[in-house]
DNA sequence: GCCAACGTTGGC
DNA sequence: GCCAACGTTGGC
């Protein structure tokens, strides 16, 4: 059983929309290291903030579970998809992705400045200068803590 | 295998 | 809209 963070600009896809569907495909991951995590470390059960990025309003906003383990993932196969890659076939798959769901929204936002200003979250991913990743892994410890604020 | 150019992410 | 950071690409 793991802890993550993943990350969604909300004009594209939010806590909300994701309450109200059954499950979604968490697909359009286009960098190996995400992908890496998405085929071989995620497993059903884990749990995950939903972050809110590029927006005004940022920060963590829920949790969702992972429904499924990793899996082809077949945008990367249509060519009239944003996430078109035609390195990618069925044959050899190139980028996957999970399935999750929903678990609940929090009361209130926890912010990124609110994570920023923890000390016991300087090591978090998401804090440091220059992480990029959508996807990152949190450890027990920080998602106590993380918990305590919301 | 190096590295310059280019693209993307995402906070500000 | 700017730009720092960093991943990816492709020529050599």
């Amino acid at each position: 059983m793991n802890y993550w963070l993943m990350k969604s600009e909300p004009t594209e896809f939010s806590i909300d929309d994701l309450e109200n569907v059954d499950c979604e495909p968490w697909d359009g991951v286009r960098n190996y290291q995400v992908r890496n995590m998405l085929r071989d470390a995620m497993q059903i059960g884990d749990l995950a903030f939903f972050y809110h990025s590029n927006c005004k309003e940022k920060g963590i906003v829920g949790i969702m579970e992972i429904v499924t383990t990793g899996y082809p993932d077949s945008c990367a196969w249509d060519p009239k998809d944003k996430h078109y890659d035609p390195r990618s076939t069925e044959e050899k798959p190139l980028w996957y992705r999970v399935d999750v769901k929903f678990v609940k929204k929090f009361p209130q936002l926890i912010s990124l400045n609110t994570l920023k200003a923890h000390p016991d979250l300087t090591e978090l991913p998401l804090v440091k200068r220059g992480n990029r990743l959508s996807i990152m892994p949190i450890s027990t410890p920080q998602w106590q803590t993380i918990l305590t604020l919301c």
